[in-house]
DNA sequence: TATTTATATTGCAATATTACGATAATAAAA
DNA sequence: TTTTATTATCGTAATATTGCAATATAAATA
């Protein structure tokens, strides 16, 4: 039904999804290894960095924003974007859960 | 469109993407955090402990497996799963250049 | 104020995802 | 070999995502 039952889950999971989702996008991988490299950066700069046109660009950064990876302030006309430490900040313990328990698991199955 | 012009990113970045996306979905995180507590199980636990029928779980296992995320061995009758170590690997290299990245930034605009 | 520049929004077509009933496939058990 | 148990696949409906042209909005500048 291209309809996720997320009332099914809790907060936590549904929240983890939300950000991963957001990352999982080629386009916004880009995104977000080029703002770690130049800092911070505007909307146009990305335009010119990834092979889409800037409406779909405007669209990636929303979702981004939306999930709270990013951040965007007002600079005169543009609008600077930076990472949001909040949003990775959330990710952050999911991942250090599962490589904890990736480095002292025994006796699995495969 | 609805069609990822994965042709103009790179590999990394594609890969990066096809990992997230397969944790962006509440219902492979649900998975993901069974299986790090009971460290392996079989289809029909995972059908006992999600609210979604046998062949939508089966389909998320599929899915989470294509990525590299967790792996299934025939155990009896039943497919044993667990996490694969290897799609793990392949993100932490991500969230560690952006936490190193996140600890250490200085003068952003945001 | 009119123009330019930068970004966002709208609308739409193409494609992808999610979910599940029905059914198939596979292997153990009777 | 038939039955039972377990998982996968098929088909399909509902919804979501991706991408962009056209257009709107907002702020700076002439």
């Amino acid at each position: 039904m291209g309809i996720t039952k997320s009332e099914h889950f809790t907060d936590e999971q549904n929240e983890l999804a939300t950000l991963a989702k957001a990352i999982g996008h080629p386009a916004r991988i880009a995104i977000i290894q080029h703002l770690i490299k130049v800092n911070s950066c505007v909307c146009g700069d990305i335009v010119n960095e990834l092979p889409l046109a800037q409406p779909t660009v405007s669209q990636h950064l929303k979702e981004l924003k939306n999930a709270g990876l990013i951040k965007g302030n007002f600079e005169g006309a543009s609008i600077c974007y930076c990472l949001n430490e909040e949003g990775f900040e959330k990710i952050k313990g999911f991942f250090k859960n599962i490589n904890d328990y990736l480095e002292n698991k025994k006796n699995q199955c495969c």
